[in-house]
DNA sequence: GCGACAG
DNA sequence: ATCTTGTCGC
């Protein structure tokens, strides 16, 4: 069954209905302002998958250096299927997980997926930004909503990315890349400052915070999956 | 109304 | 996201 096919009939369902007036009411929770203060401590948070299982990893740094200053990791079994637009409804428990095991809050969280860039104002980095009350940005690979603007200044390499009237978010080519990245407002922290962030932690195509998480989460799969077969 | 759709 | 060979380019 096509996927596309899928989507049509979950998209149907009453718990979908549910969900998406769960999101548009968050999404009015939402504070898109600065906490105040020079965040010292950024940490990223990323989830690989193997079949049932979802392995969590989140990688806080040095705002300053870029210097790993603590990882924490979570296992668990995956509950709800890949929906677009309900990505959270699939992430957040690990993530909620592997975020609650660092000794200590990050400043800002980057989450891999869109924040206010979504259907209802509401993706993944908003979710998670609310949940557990901390700064959150959301850093996508690739576009979900929003139409492309003309660049404003003189800055080719940094698009806004209009939703509903507004400038959602930026479409952004990190120097060297070929393809941009998405940046927009998870939770408490403003689009100039998240945009400012994202560009200050990207050394190649993604923000050091995320980019260590997506290695830290994969490395975590395959060594679970090798004792898993040394165990047979 | 139709199509497209983060990870 | 994950699967997965060959192939292009530094």
């Amino acid at each position: 069954m096509p996927a596309n096919r899928f989507v049509a009939i979950m998209t149907a369902m009453p718990l979908l209905d549910r969900l998406r007036r769960e999101q548009r009411h968050l999404a009015s929770l939402v504070t898109e302002e600065d906490a105040g203060g020079a965040a010292e401590r950024i940490a990223g948070v990323d989830v690989a998958y193997d079949a049932d299982r979802m392995y969590t990893a989140a990688v806080c740094v040095d705002a300053i250096t870029l210097a790993v200053v603590e990882v924490a990791m979570a296992t668990s079994a995956v509950s709800f299927p890949y929906i677009p637009t309900y990505l959270a409804r699939r992430e957040f428990p690990g993530i909620e997980a592997a975020v609650r095991r660092l000794s200590r809050k990050p400043d800002v969280l980057m989450v891999d997926g869109h924040g206010r860039l979504h259907p209802a104002r509401f993706g993944v980095a908003c979710d998670v930004g609310v949940r557990l009350d901390i700064p959150t940005i959301g850093v996508a690979k690739h576009p979900l909503a929003g139409r492309a603007m003309k660049p404003s200044g003189g800055d080719k390499a940094t698009i806004p990315i209009a939703l509903g009237g507004d400038t959602r978010g930026y479409a952004w080519v990190p120097p060297g890349a070929a393809r941009p990245i998405f940046v927009s407002i998870g939770h408490r922290i403003s689009l100039a400052t998240a945009l400012d962030l994202v560009r200050r932690t990207t050394q190649s195509r993604y923000p050091a915070p995320l980019a260590l998480a997506d290695r830290a989460s994969k490395e975590m799969k395959r060594n679970e999956k090798r004792e898993k077969g040394g165990k047979r």
